[in-house]
DNA sequence: ACATAATCAGATTTATTTATCTGATTAAAA
DNA sequence: TTTTAATCAGATAAATAAATCTGATTATGT
């Protein structure tokens, strides 16, 4: 069960962290991912063409081929992953769960979370990946230890 | 695609509102409850039994059986629901999906999202859901309504 | 006493999401 | 030129979540 995103976004924006932590080398196999990852080939294959055709990533075929972000690390937020995947209406749907739901006809936490889901998407959209390269870099040296 | 919680989870806190604002009443049936809320009798029903299990509500069983709150309104939150349905450990998983996500090994949107997480949690348990008994019985009565 | 209407337990079905497979195409390197 | 290693498209499979069904039990009201 996942808390905001759909597991197919996790793994986009893991991909892209990446690609962003690996921009030097220019390009990266779906496999060379995966393996850092410890996200199945197949499916971080599959969504990393869906990202190229939503022209975040592109892509080069053939033997070492692999795929590259389609333009600078300073010019790509989170929320470009996010909405390329899971869409942005996420973010404007009640969270109760109740259909309607508006200024007009607030759920009890209507406006308390209206507020925080803005928060949300200030997150994902203030910062561009160049400003997040460290932690990002620390962050993926880190993957499959047993305690950090 | 649901953001924060489950389908269970939100049918499950909208039945609670509906119990809460349906008080004097003393008890309704799945059925009642289904009709208002536009939620599968059958499903509803699931979820009352379980948050029957866990103390929530109370329930009668036979003719002109049903649910009702097992305490005053003033003593219930809708963080018992979602603890109940969902687990509390939603609120405590890398919104990014990396495993071992922390303090010392924090992702990119480590820091943000704990904030914005544990406003969440606030959110949820500040209020007793007396104190939402206005704004509950308003959102009930405009439920299917075409526009509000 | 009997019909009715409810919870409840557990199995089953359906839908959606997550993951994998197959084969075609592409291009670099041997 | 042939082998190799990659993307890519589309189908399929597996896992999970959502919804439904079946039958048993329980209690109310006629």
């Amino acid at each position: 069960m996942s808390i905001i995103f759909s597991k197919k976004c996790e793994y986009g924006i893991q991909a892209i962290l990446f690609l962003s932590a690996e921009v030097e080398s220019q390009i990266c196999s779906a496999d060379e991912i995966s393996k850092k990852l410890l996200i199945p080939k197949e499916f971080v294959s599959k969504i990393l063409q869906e990202l190229t055709t939503s022209g975040i990533v592109d892509s080069k075929k053939g033997k070492s081929g692999g795929f590259f972000l389609s333009k600078p690390i300073s010019e790509i937020r989170l929320i470009d992953v996010v909405t390329a995947i899971d869409g942005f209406d996420i973010f404007n749907k009640c969270v109760l769960g109740f259909s309607n739901c508006s200024s007009d006809s607030p759920c009890p936490v209507h406006n308390t979370w209206a507020k925080l889901s803005k928060e949300t998407v200030q997150m994902l959209s203030e910062a561009t990946l160049d400003e997040f390269l460290e932690t990002t870099k620390r962050k993926l040296s880190s993957i499959g230890d047993v305690k950090n």
